[in-house]
RNA sequence: GGGCGUUUAGCUCAGUUGGCUAGAGCGCAUCCUUCACACGGAUGAGGUCACAGGUUCGAGUCCUGUAACGCCCA
């Protein structure tokens, strides 16, 4: 077997082979528990127990926007180890594969294509334009399977599911449905977070706050009539605004009612320049005092406040306590326009109309400079809500949405409550009805976080909780499953008063609108289950109000249809409901991905999920970035408790760090600056790309990875030459010059941003980076141990010998290993509990390259050919090695295992390596603590402390690899050398070893101290240069010098010897006295050396 | 403005209830192509743990404050 084991560890063919095995083997596929069904209702009866206990993880669906990049790579790693390390285990582990439609940024990437090829979306339409976003999908949705596969990933690739597939699109449907019936969803018009690139309402989380370096403008409004405040005449107020195109839309200017000229002015009006509109002035709390000296904003005020109810959350709010109109001057893409809500335009305004917000601000603020109306302007620095997607200045802009009223407590409050106790501060709400048997509800405080100060985020969140905003005006999405007929008119007929306020009343309805009323009737009457009709005439209060607004008003019907169900749609649409054009935001159906992946709410439709819910809902853990926790985690609390009867959707949340550039900026796929995984896999191999991520997830920090390009003409590796993006982001230049061969290519930003296309002759250059060398040579060490191993084996792989702690014909190397993979063993075990990825990526480091590598395999190779009883413990550390490496790396581990196998069965007792024909499935090792021997474990370590310092002396003296030396020891360091039975002489290329006569030492002889003794090593060289030792016997003492000072400081004081504990203080002493024998012994051996002349200044270490 | 985090070797980062002379990888210097591995081996140099106070026998670690940087929320 040895034979085929090339020189060096190549990725590229290894895994390719071992991923054909795995998709073979189909070791990723999960299979439910046994569950039961109740033969009456087929509702699922609580699972048995079972010996294999569930371990599942549903992943954070990537967006099929563009292929992954390092971020991705990182995240999925993660949970591929958490999955390969339960396989292991024994879980009966199922990993959720799958992708998200990525609604607003899916189709911007798709409209920005179509853009550049000269068509448009409107002018496709909506059909064929969705048909396009699919192709999209479709393209990268392989690119990501792909991307997966070649990390390794260990998916049930069977399950692949898509956010808007038939099984996802019946879970928002159901869902939807659920919330609407149950008054959950609404219709609002609101002031909404408006891009008018994207033309689509945002999520508030959407929204990125920038500071801008703006202005503040003073304009001065003119009094529509005379006013005096003590006696002056008041001719115009000065409002402040940083918005000054938005006065156009000024319904009132506001003061504070404690302001002293309040009394003088409030109630008269104000000519609103440009537009002469005769507004109030009215008051409210809300407006800056300037002689405010806690708030900071009143350096700033005037103590007049403009109020465009239209354009501005707070005004709206203002606009709301004192019923204020409501005057829209912009069109959906931010134009000024007099089409969306504003009749009294002034032909003074005319010419704004059409004009960019931008371009009329400049224009308005001229006006007013031109009309000595404009007071001042001063720079100021203030926060700006940036559309995320096309970073473009957020408009706050008044329009129909839907919302999911999140703030009711059957979402937030579960959400709340699902908090452990440990993490949440303060007190839970409590739920509104008590439930039976006094006891907390499914779920409640099974929710615990890693780190666990991202429950503060958690928790922080939903205290502050405004509705959810989910209706996008776009197309590629689940679309909204609403229907609306609007009346032609209303008309009383009759009318008969039932109580003060209440009147049953008779409407005169157009003959379309009757049809539409029966249609409803009917299907009512028939699918009652199906449809939920709202509106008109249901949610209205018949009181007196209502019925003075009522010739006024445009009133409309609303359905809400559960499913897909084409009878129902069609008798909607005969009778005149059209479907809402909107579609939902994507984190809709993202917050259902726990249980929509797993068939709710009707697995029967789709057999294969059957059971699914019942064994793996809640998941295991959810692993993602933190960023996450208020966009989809929540949500995907709220839903799967809502509509699972408190059930969670995972118990674990683990938030990974960030992976930032070069420049510590994130790496995302719309500033461009991703790296895809495969350019890594490419140059590194996936497991070192992997092994690298996974020593990289500390608890705290982000991660900086500066990025390298690959020529492809040549090959050369080089830094990128930089620009600033137009957002003001450092990235690689779109094309770039080999510094080599001077061809030039493409860089990945270059080819994300469309900034540089590639071309056959000028091509991408792939990335990379200096930091996967590691993981490369970790991998590429692993396997040449494993071919020295094997090859060592060999011989006597059929003889099947026993092994145990006891038996005599362990050597203390032995021993120690063993040792050393039982106490890694548990500490990796311990790492993975706590989600300490990096300790369990360095636990293994030390253990393969620096015990196994470094010294084991050095200590054993004069006797491994012939002690077949350290065969047995090299073949079954080695064989445990390879499956504790396997989550971590696991290709280049399942690549070695055939050969690891074919050197025969691992077979020590207490340790339980059963075999298994594939790595991936093969049983995590169990070790039993008995074999754990401290003794031979710190006598190693005494072994390797005099090894070094062997190793030490003949570095300074420059012996020669080569060269054989003598050592002559004290009886004690005599017995440490036998007890090693042959280290020590190996790896310090010893010759012999020997007592000391310490009246006739060696005459070539050097001094050596070791544990506060002093002895001698000889054969060094020729002679030894007196100088030179003399260098390195000074440097020694003053070095025990300062050890035994600090020493003697700490016991010198006799609070450190009363108070610290006995045990410190013992060892304290030890060391001392150790300390000050090494010292005595080096300053005699300087004395000698002295005698040979005296050391100069030059000499002298300082 | 509020919250969370970061600041440790030239670079990238560890350092879990306070306790050996603060560690790793890369880079650097010297030596070694000896039969697992030059994607390697051996040795070495390199740190006022951001700063200032405090608690303690003892602080990189805990507390308070300051500065710089980053993220999230208003």
């Amino acid at each position: 077997m040895t034979a085929q084991l090339p020189k060096s560890y190549s990725p590229a063919e290894s895994e390719a082979q071992v991923r054909e095995r795995w998709d073979n083997s189909g070791a990723f596929h999960a299979e439910p528990g046994p569950w039961q069904h109740r033969p009456e209702d087929g509702k699922p009866l609580r699972r048995r127990r079972t010996s294999l206990n569930p371990f599942c993880i549903v992943i954070p669906p990537p967006n099929v926007t563009a292929a992954l990049h390092l971020g991705h790579a990182f995240n999925i790693t993660l949970q591929d180890v958490l999955i390969r390390y339960h396989r292991m285990c024994g879980f009966n582990t199922l990993w959720m594969p799958g992708t998200d439609h990525a609604g607003i940024a899916t189709q911007a990437v798709v409209e920005k294509r179509l853009l550049q090829q000269g068509t448009s979306r409107k002018s496709l339409g909506r059909e064929e334009f969705v048909a396009k976003v699919q192709a999209w999908k479709d393209q990268y949705e392989a690119t990501i399977i792909e991307q997966l596969k070649a990390m390794g990933c260990s998916c049930d690739w069977a399950r692949t599911r898509f956010t808007m597939d038939e099984m996802c699109a019946k879970a928002v449907r159901e869902a939807f449905f659920g919330l609407f019936k149950d008054g959950l969803i609404y219709r609002g018009k609101r002031l909404v977070n408006w891009d008018p690139v994207t033309q689509t309402a945002l999520a508030d989380d959407e929204v990125e706050m920038q500071e801008i370096d703006g202005h503040m403008w003073y304009l001065r409004y003119p009094l529509a009539e005379p006013a005096s405040a003590g006696g002056v005449a008041v001719e115009y107020v000065t409002v402040a605004t940083t918005r000054p195109e938005t006065m156009l839309g000024d319904t009132a200017v506001a003061m504070n009612p404690k302001d002293p000229r309040a009394a003088a002015i409030v109630g008269k009006n104000v000519k609103l320049p440009i537009v002469d509109r005769i507004v109030p002035i009215i008051t409210d709390e809300h407006v800056v005092m300037p002689d405010d000296r806690d708030n900071p904003m009143a350096e700033y005020a005037t103590g007049f406040l403009k109020v465009t109810p239209a354009h501005d959350p707070n005004d709206w709010e203002i606009g709301q306590r004192h019923d204020l109109p409501v005057i829209n001057v912009m069109a959906p893409d931010a134009t000024i326009s007099a089409e969306h809500g504003w009749t009294d335009v002034s032909d003074e305004a005319i010419p704004l109309l059409g004009l960019a917000r931008e371009e009329a601000r400049r224009r308005i603020v001229e006006w007013f400079k031109d009309h000595d109306l404009l007071e001042d302007v001063r720079d100021y620095r203030h926060s700006v809500g940036h559309s995320y997607r096309s970073h473009v200045p957020i408009e706050p802009y008044l329009s129909d949405q839907w919302y999911v009223k999140v703030t009711d407590d059957r979402l937030r409050g579960e959400a709340l409550r699902a908090l452990s106790d440990e993490q949440f501060e303060g007190t839970k709400p409590s739920p509104p009805t008590p439930l039976p048997r006094g006891e907390g509800r499914v779920g409640d405080g099974e929710l615990t976080f890693f780190p666990a100060r991202y429950a503060k985020t958690f928790q922080a969140w939903h205290e502050n909780l405004r509705d959810w905003c989910i209706s996008r005006q776009l197309w590629w999405g689940h679309r909204i499953p609403v229907w609306t007929y609007q009346l032609d008119s209303i008309e009383l007929e009759s009318k008969e008063k039932l109580s003060d306020d209440r009147f049953h009343m008779t409407f005169a309805l157009s003959d379309r609108d009757g049809e539409a009323m029966q249609a409803r009737d009917e299907l009512e009457g028939a699918y009652p289950n199906e449809v939920c009709f709202t509106g008109y005439p249901m949610n209205y209060r018949y009181d007196d109000a209502f019925l003075k607004q009522l010739p006024g008003l445009s009133l409309n019907m609303k359905v809400c249809v559960r499913s897909d169900n084409k009878t129902i749609i069609e008798r909607l649409e005969a009778a005149g409901f059209e479907q809402d054009p909107d579609v939902l935001d994507t984190w809709f159906s993202s917050a259902l991905w726990p249980i929509s992946t797993m068939g709710w709410p009707e697995p029967k439709e789709f057999p294969d999920t059957l059971g699914l819910l019942e064994t793996f809902n809640p998941s295991s853990m959810l692993c993602t970035g933190r960023d996450i926790i208020t966009l989809w985690v929540s949500r995907m609390v709220m839903f799967n408790r809502y509509f699972r009867d408190g059930t969670l959707p995972f118990r674990h949340v683990y938030i990974h760090p960030m992976i930032q550039d070069g420049h510590g900026q994130r790496m995302s796929k719309s500033l461009g600056n991703g790296v895809d995984p495969r350019d890594i896999i490419h140059s590194h191999g996936a497991d070192a790309m992997r092994f690298v991520l996974v020593q990289m997830a500390t608890s705290t920090q982000d991660v900086r990875m500066p990025v390298d390009l690959i020529c492809p003409h040549c090959s050369a590796t080089f830094h990128p030459d930089e620009i600033t993006s137009p957002a003001g982001y450092h990235v690689a230049a779109p094309q770039q010059e080999c510094p080599q061969c001077k061809k030039t290519m493409v860089s990945s930003y270059g080819a994300a941003c469309g900034f540089a296309t590639p071309s056959e002759q000028i091509s991408v250059a792939r990335n990379t980076s200096a930091k996967f060398d590691l993981g490369r040579n970790f991998a590429n060490k692993l396997w040449n141990a494993t071919r020295f191993a094997v090859g060592n084996l060999e011989a006597s792989r059929h003889q099947g010998i026993k092994a145990s702690r006891k038996d005599d014909d362990l050597t203390l190397a032995d021993r120690w290993i063993i040792t050393r993979l039982h106490r890694t063993l548990h500490a990796a075990e311990k790492a993975v509990r706590q989600y300490q990825f990096n300790v369990y990526a360095e636990a293994m480091y030390d253990l393969v390259w620096r015990d196994f590598c470094d010294w084991y395999l050095e200590a054993i190779k004069p006797t491994i050919k012939d002690n077949p009883a350290q065969q047995q413990v090299l073949r079954t550390v080695l064989n445990a090695i390879l499956r504790m490496l396997h989550p971590i790396c696991p290709f280049v581990t399942e690549a070695l295992w055939p050969h690891v196998q074919a050197a025969g069965e691992a077979d020590i007792d207490d340790i339980k390596l059963p075999p298994s024909e594939l790595l991936a499935i093969a049983a995590w090792p169990k070790i039993a603590c008995r074999v754990d021997d401290k003794e031979a474990a710190a006598t190693f370590e005494r072994v390797q402390a005099l090894t070094d310092a062997i190793r030490t002396v003949r570095g300074e003296h420059n012996v020669q690899p080569r060269q054989r030396i003598r050592i002559h020891a004290t009886p004690r360091a005599m017995a440490l050398i036998k007890s090693g039975e042959g280290v020590v002489e190996t790896l310090a290329g010893l010759e012999s070893a020997s007592l000391l006569d310490p009246s006739a030492p060696p005459a070539d002889a050097i001094p050596l101290t070791f544990e506060g003794e002093q002895l001698r090593l000889s054969g060094l060289a020729e002679a030894v240069d007196p100088a030179a030792e003399r260098v390195r016997l000074a440097k020694l003492v003053q070095h025990k010098e300062q050890a035994a000072a600090g020493f003697r400081k700490r016991l010198d004081n006799d609070s450190y010897v009363n108070k610290a504990p006995a045990n410190l203080v013992d060892e304290t002493r030890t060391r001392l006295a150790e300390a000050e024998a090494d010292l005595a012994a080096a300053r005699r051996d300087l004395e000698v050396l002295q005698g040979a002349g005296a050391v100069t200044e030059a000499e002298h270490p300082s």
